[in-house]
Parts: structure tokens; sequence; C-alpha cells
RNA sequence: GGGAGCUUAGCUCAGUUGGUUCAGAGCGUCUGCCUUACAAGCAGAGGGUCGGGGGUUCGAAUCCCUCAGCUCCCACCA
């Protein structure tokens, strides 16, 4: 069978990862081992695949797969998130282009709409997961809107609701005017934004003259003043607002105001009358001390006006036209208000000036380009104190592990300073809140099922029938759905205590990104502790971002992120996920560059290579040479040192660390030393042991590979040897350490140095690799080494001497403390070798003058430990034995 | 305003408890090779005052202080 060169992904990933599914090689059942469990976080059901998912899929295979093959009972469960403002804003979006407006659309028919649109395109990233290699359990996978997961959520709102969690409140909430919904505070993002500070005058009413204006200015107050009278000025940045204001207000302490005490102003162009209030809240030293109150559309000014008991008035209407609410500018939006009212009032004289200033402005998460408007309206809230309280045990106990450990701070602090979830959402697309009103009051009851919230309403009414009954409108928050996921996903609400959820809880690691530690991650804990009475995952590993090489995010509008799936074709999904691997750490963003996938496709390359010339071998009963033995015997030590570190790497979530092990040995060790020194000379068969060896090792390596690229892995593993139908790699056990002769693996190290100076030394004077060399030797070089050297460096023989006296010309080197001499004649440069000598022993001298220093330093030696004395006095005794060899060569060529 | 983190080779980053020749890896660069597994390869080489300064110590990339630069998170200053 002839193999091609090149390693072709696209013939066998198809065919692999159909041959996992149809044996269901990824499914799991609850039975006697250890189960090793992973919650996917669920991407948005209409979602694509982009290089972040990429990552953190990779992440979560690489993890899933070795746990498997190290014989837990690994589930990895998949699922898609129903994301109620995403999806829904793109389902309005989609049928605005087809000129349907939504609310012209029943509630049942537009959900009509939202299924389709989510029977069309949801799912269609996990079809993408699967090109990856992921080895979910597809049997397992869920919907957050599906019919066990919505059950779930209704169950816990009851609950909550019934353990007074849950309550409704007319409150300050962040709004978003497109959306046209309540938003929690997590999902709002600030931005800076150049803006200006527009200066207003606000004439004190009914004041013609100031009797002790000298006094009061002398005071320290500072009083303006023009034709029309006296004025106040206030610094806004949103003079759209002073429709909505109510007051005006000063600190009591602010020197500047005092004789604003107790008067009332004039609110320009609306010509309203209003009272100046006083309270600490306003900062002396911001603008001119005097803020305008607009209790309707600010946090700050409600909370004033509350304590203040002013008047209310919201100029907006939910989409943030002006309402009629307000005497002027009605049904205009707020920025193009904005801009009239700016020029209204320079035209009016009442615009004292404007200054360039950056102020923050609130966005939505999901809409970037519609600021946020705070806004008084009715919602659903989660009191959050206990919550907190909760979710803050088991990780600062450390029960739970973040990786890296630095979110544990993050996490702590949000948690301290947590406010109320705000869950209700002003949307269809979602889990409707199951509370219902049964009279015009208002008043209402909450329960899992319409029958049964009759029945709690004719307790309170006798009168009330079903007729009565009018359900909340409003949808809840998606992550009110996904705090519930690690629980939901096996059913643990609505059958608690069942074998699966016994089983699989709390899952072993949750591989996510760190921008939703508060969205998902703590609420996932609070929900964990609250019906499970247990956190819901042991580790946390969160990952970078995944930035373009000049670190910037990659984004659809800079175009900067490549698509994935294409990157699998060009490259293979084992190359992409190497590439990845191999330079991700735990919280540190990953610099992609299609470089890293094109190391990972070479290495997929050098794999398939290593593979052909072993398959390529004829297998005789001869004798084993020697050098073939040496190199089994040192693999066998190196495999059994890296697997230590490997295992190692993983139990720290070392994921890159772990991947450039297993490179590192694969192509240094296996292919560059063993492979060489092993291989046949050309038509020669290799000896039956150590072809067996040569299998076994592959064997291991393709294991240890296999997490990383699980497909190239399947591909050589079943083809290396006899495989029957239904094995598979990935149910293979993972290669433990063996015993590793320590002595040997130093040996080796040091005959690899030799090689590596007769290489050198072969380039420097131009001497073909074909051309056979002498080499003698003085010192203890192990003689079970010679054979390495002579196969490798191409040495005819190797001559142990204990000296070099009559050697004639030729070139010295020294390895540690052995001396080499390769006899050269003719060839030798005698001043240029003498010089390199000298080089040589400068060095040697200038280390040994540090060393010397350190040992003549009696602070030194009392203080160290022994240990490290001894080591130095051992490099002391090193230095001078390599300088005398030295000094004594430099002889022997003059 | 509060908090966290980062700064080590051209690039991306390791460097765990201060101590082995500790100044590393990968990639890139340069040089020589189409050597019958692999040019997506092989062999070799160069490259850093560990951000600046100070301190602790017998000993500092590592601990402390300070300055500079960068990044992220949180927060109601109009």
């Amino acid at each position: 069978m002839e193999l091609s060169a090149k390693y072709n992904p696209a013939e066998v990933e198809g065919k692999w990862y159909s041959y996992w599914v149809d044996h269901k090689f990824f499914h799991s059942e609850p039975d006697k081992r250890q189960p090793y469990t992973v919650v996917i976080p669920p991407p948005n059901v209409t979602g694509v695949l982009h290089m972040g998912h990429m990552l953190n899929n990779t992440i979560q295979d690489v993890l899933v797969r070795h746990a498997r093959m190290k014989g837990f009972n690994a589930c990895w469960v998949p699922g898609t998130d129903h994301a109620s403002i995403a999806t829904e804003s793109k389902v309005v979006k989609k049928l605005a282009e087809q000129g349907i407006k939504k609310h012209e659309l029943t509630r049942e028919q537009f959900l009509e709409h939202a299924w389709d649109w989510t029977n069309e395109h949801g799912g269609i990233i996990l079809k993408q997961l699967r090109r990856l290699g992921a080895s979910c359990d597809w049997d397992r996978t869920a919907f957050t809107m599906d019919e066990k997961r919505s059950q779930s959520v209704i169950k816990v709102f009851v609950d909550l609701y019934r353990k007074g969690y849950i309550y409704r409140d007319l409150r300050m909430v962040n709004w978003d005017p497109k959306a046209l919904t309540a938003l929690s505070t997590e999902e709002v993002i600030y931005k800076e934004e150049k803006s200006h500070l527009f200066h207003l005058k606000y004439y004190v009413d009914g004041l013609k003259s100031l009797e002790n204006e000298e006094a009061l200015k002398a005071e320290g107050n500072i009083i303006h003043k023009d034709a029309k009278g006296y004025y106040a000025v206030v610094a806004t940045t949103r003079p759209e607002t002073i429709m909505g204001d109510t007051a005006m207000c000063i600190n009591p302490k602010d020197p500047k105001n005092q004789w604003l005490k107790g008067r009332k102003v004039i609110v320009p162009l609306v010509g309203r009358v209003i009272r100046v209030i006083e309270d600490r809240y306003v900062d002396i030293e911001f603008g001119t001390g005097c803020l305008k109150v607009t209790p309707a559309h600010d946090v700050n000014d409600y909370m004033l006006g509350k304590t203040h008991k002013l008047e209310t008035i919201d100029i907006f209407n939910e989409d943030a036209t002006i309402s009629d609410q307000s005497p002027i500018y009605v049904g205009m939006d707020r920025m193009a208000c904005r801009k009239q009212i700016v020029k209204d009032l320079q035209e009016a004289g009442l615009m004292e000036r404007i200054e360039d200033y950056v102020n923050k402005v609130g966005y939505s998460e999901r809409n970037m380009d519609t600021a946020i408007e705070p806004r008084l309206s009715m919602q659903w809230f989660l009191s959050m104190k206990h919550f907190a309280q909760i979710a803050l045990k088991p990780v600062v106990e450390e029960q739970m592990h973040f990786y890296p450990p630095k979110y544990v701070n993050t996490y702590r602090n949000w948690l301290e300073n947590i406010q109320d979830w705000c869950i209700s959402r002003q949307l269809w697309w979602g889990h409707r809140i199951p509370a219902y009103y049964y009279n015009e009051k208002g008043d209402y009851v909450v329960a899992e099922t319409r029958e049964e919230a009759l029945e709690l309403a004719k307790q309170k009414d006798a009168k009330v029938t079903d007729a009565d009954l009018r359900q909340d409108e409003d949808a809840l928050d998606t992550w009110f759905s996904s705090w519930l996921w690690p629980i939901s996903l096996f059913d643990g609400i609505n059958n608690p205590g069942n074998e699966e959820i016994k089983y699989y809880y709390p899952t072993s690691d949750l591989v996510t990104a760190p921008d939703i530690i508060f969205f998902w991650v703590a609420r996932m804990i609070m929900a964990g502790e609250e019906y499970m009475g247990d956190f819901p995952f042991e580790n946390v590993y969160f990952t970078g971002i995944v930035r373009d090489k000049l670190g910037r995010k990659m984004s659809k509008s800079l175009g900067n992120s490549p698509d994935p799936i294409g990157l699998i074709d060009n490259y293979g999904a084992d190359g992409v996920r190497l590439g990845m691997m191999l330079c991700t750490s735990a919280g540190n963003d990953i610099l992609f560059d299609e470089s890293q996938v094109e190391q990972g496709r070479n290495f997929c390359n050098k794999i398939w290579n290593a593979y052909r010339l072993v398959k390529g071998w004829q297998v005789a009963d001869i004798e084993q040479s020697k050098s073939a033995k040496v190199a089994v015997d040192w693999f066998s030590s190196r495999l059994s040192k890296t697997i230590e570190a490997y295992e190692d790497h993983f139990s720290k979530f070392r994921i890159s660390d772990a991947s450039m092990a297993v490179y590192k040995l694969f192509w240094d060790d296996f292919c560059a030393w063993y492979l060489e020194l092993v291989k046949p000379a050309f038509g020669q068969p290799v000896d039956r042991a150590t072809y067996e060896a040569t299998i076994g090792f592959m064997d291991s390596l393709l294991k240890l590979l296999h997490p990383f690229m699980p497909f190239i892995t399947e591909e050589l593993w079943q083809n290396i040897a006899e495989r029957s139908e239904g094995e598979t790699i990935m149910l293979q056990d993972m290669p433990v350490a063996g015993s590793c002769d320590d002595k040997l693996l130093a040996d080796f190290d040091a005959a690899c140095k030799v090689v590596m100076e007769l290489r050198a030394l072969r380039q420097g004077k131009g001497i073909s690799p074909k051309e056979a060399l002498g080499l003698k030797v003085k010192g203890d070089f192990a003689s079970a080494m010679y054979p390495v050297v002579e196969k490798m460096a191409n040495i005819s023989a190797i001559e142990s001497v204990s000296s070099f006296d009559g050697a004639g010309s030729g070139q010295s080197f020294l390895v540690s403390t052995l001396e080499f001499f390769v006899p050269l004649e003719g060839m030798i440069d005698k001043e240029g070798e003498k010089a390199k000598i000298e080089a040589e022993i400068a060095r040697y001298e200038g280390f040994l003058r540090g060393v010397n220093a350190k040992l003549g330093n009696e602070k030194f030696v009392a203080n160290a430990p022994a240990q490290v004395v001894e080591t130095e006095r051992k490099k002391l005794a090193d230095a001078t034995a390599k300088i005398a060899a030295l000094k004594a060569r430099l002889e022997e060529l003059l």
C-alpha cells in the first residue's frame, strides 16, 4: 500500500466521527465507575461557531477525552441556550424585513415564528462542534426551553416566590428602548463617550433684587445675574430631560449656593417652577454645585425624589421618544430632542456655556447601538442576599477551585456588593412568568399551572373564575434558566434525588470565559447550593479571550476573525486543536495567528510520516543491534518521565504544557532520536524485538496525543495493528509511567551532546555526513552509548584512551568532563584551533572566578544549605578539570 | 474612585518553595542540506542588563518598596 507523503485530514475525520457516534462511544450512563462530568456552556441556539467557542470546546474535549482514557465514566452534556433577548431581536428583525411588526402579532403568532427560526437555525453550532471532534453525549442534547428545562424553571420560580425571595416592585431599572425591555445591572456595559456638559440658566423665581448681595458674596456665594434677573447655573449632560425636572438640589454646606436656599427656580423653556432642595449627596466640587433633579430618569435623582417626596414626571415613552407628559417636543426621539433643545436654549439665551466632557453611557450588552435609559417600571426581582451568602462559602473555603485563582477575588467582591436581580424581561421569547392576576387591582398568585393558580386565587377570592385569570406578560431573564443548567440537565429539579443527578452531580470541571463569571458561574453556584445543597463543579477553568495577533478582540465588524470551519477545512481539526492548545493557558488571552494552526498541521504530518516509516518496515528474526537496544531502553525511560510530567500538567490544568510535553516527546525524542537510531539501513529488515517495541511506543504516543488530536490518533491506532470492529483508541487506558532509569537518561543525554558536537564540527569543516570519522574519548563515557554516537554521527569506531598523546592532528571538544578527539589528517587549522581552545579556557576561568568568589565567601559557606555548597564545590572541581584538559590539549597542539 | 493583573529573546509566553550552568520553550530569523518517513522536512547558529531605580539576603527573574508603561474588572458623580 502506497501512503501519501502528506496527511490528509479530510479523508479520515468524517469517517471516525461517524464511527464514534455510531458506536455510542460518547454516550454515558451511570455505572460503577467514577463519573467525570462536564456541562457545556450552552451557546446561543441560533449562534454560529466563533474562535472563542473553538478554544473553549477544544479545552473541554481535551479534558473529557483525557478523563475518559483515565478510566472515568466521562459525560459531556451538550445543549443550547434560547438567549431570549438575542434571539427575539433577531426574529423581530427578520419579521421587519418581511414587513411584519412584532406588535401586530399575537404572542402565540410571534412564538410560532420564533420556534420556526429556532428550528431552522438552531443547532448549527452543535453540528459545527462535531467537526471539531467534540465528544459530547449527543443523546443528552438539551435546550434551555425544552420541556424538562422549562418545567424546572417554572418550578424554581414558584419555589423561590414561596420562600419569599422573589418580589415585584416599581423601581428604576435599566431599560433598553429598542428591545423594549428591562435588563439586569450585569447586562449593561458602560462605554466612555465624548460628550458635552451643558450649563443651563435656571432663573430664580420672583427674585428682582438681592438686598444683601455684597454680604452674601463676601461669604463665598457665587451669584449669577443678568438683565433678566438672578439665576442658578445647572450643569447637565442630558438637557433633553429638563422637562422632567421637579427640583433643583444643592449641598447644604456649599458656600457658593447659600443664597439659593429656600428659593424656587424656573426650569428653562418649560417654565415650571421648582423648589431648591438640599441634600448632601450633591458634590460641591462638581460643576456649579447645582443639580437638576429628574426623578423619573436618573437613578440618583430617583433616590432624591424619594427622600424629598418629589413629583415624578416620566417624559419618555417606552421607546425613548418624548411622552405627552412633557409640555414640549412630544413624540420626538431623545437624541433629536437633545439637538433641538440645545438650539432652542441657546436662542432663548438660557444656555450659559457648553463644555466638552467625557462621560460613561450604558449600553445593552446585546445591542451596543442603543443607550440604556433608566426607567421607572414594575419588575420582578430576586432578592440576592441569601444567595450571595451560600455561594461565597464553597469558593472561599476552597471546596471549589478557580483556575486561575485570581478570579476568586473578583467573585468575592461581586458577591459582597451584590444587588437584587431583575429577572423579568418584557419579551415573549423565554419562560413566561407563572404569575396570574385575578382582579383589576393587580392582585396575583404564583403557581406552576393555570389550574393551580385558579385554586389559589379562589382561596383569596371565591368569585374568581378561569376567565378572570390573566398570566403575567413578561418572560424571565435567560440566565434564570441557565443558572439551573448543571442540575436541570440531569432533571434534578423536577425529579430530585434521581439516579442520574445523584451520579453526575456535582460535575467535575466547568470551562468558560471570565466575562460570564457573574451572569452564569456565580448564579450556578447559588442554584447548586440552594437546590442540591452542594456546589455544581469542582473546578472552574477560565479561558482567555481569543484575540488577533495585534491583540484586538475578534469581532465581526473588524472582520479579523477567521472562519473556524474554514480553518478546519484547510488545516484539519487536529491541527487547529493542537495549534490552539500549544499556546493557551488558564485566564490568559490567546493571540491567535494562523501560523499556530500551521504548526499543528505540520505536527500531524510529522506523526503521519513516522507512522509511514514504521509501517514500511520488513520484520525479520534477526539479532537486535546494539544501538536499537539502547534506543529502546532509553525511550522507554523517556516515555515514563514524560507521562509523569504530562499527568502532572493535567492535574494543574496546564493544558498547553501537557500538549507541549507530548509534542516534544514525539517530535524530538521519538522521531529525531529514537527512530533515527532504530531505523534499519535502506532495504534492510528490522529485528522483531525492535519492531514490537516501536509499535508499543507508537501505541503509547498515540494515546497520549489522543485528547489533543482525536482523529489522526484514531486513524493510526486503527492501522498500526489489527483491530476489530468496535475497538477505539478513545476508550483505551491512558499509558501509565513505568520505571525510569535516570542514569540511562543522563548517559544518553551526554551521547546526544557528543553527536551534536560532531555534527557541528562537520558543518564547520564542511565534512559530509556520509564520510565516516574516528573518535577517541578520554574519561568515563558509558560504553553502552558508543553505538548511539557511532550510528547518529557516522563514527567508524570509538576508542577509549587515557591520553591523546601521539594522536596526530585533529580536533578536540568537551562534553561535561569528558574529552573527545576526532583525528582529522591534514584538515586541521592549528591557529584557529588554538584560538578556539583559548577562548574556551577563558570562559571556564571566568566561571571559575564566580564559583571561587562564592566559596571564598564565609557567609555563603556558613549560611547556604550544605547541598548548595556541595554543588558549588563540584562545579569548581569540574571547571578545574576542564581547564586542565584544555591546557593539555593546547600544549599538544604547539 | 476602588480592586486585580501584567512588563523575561524579533513574536507569544514558561520560569512552582529565593539556590543544580537559571537566564528557558515554541514560533520566527540566519546558515548548510531535495540524506529513499517527512522541504508542512533535516542539521547547525545567533538572539535577553528578566520595564527603571532602590532594598532584604551569603545568594533575587523570583521577596519588599518605589517610579514608569500596559490590560482587565467593579462603582450612581450630574
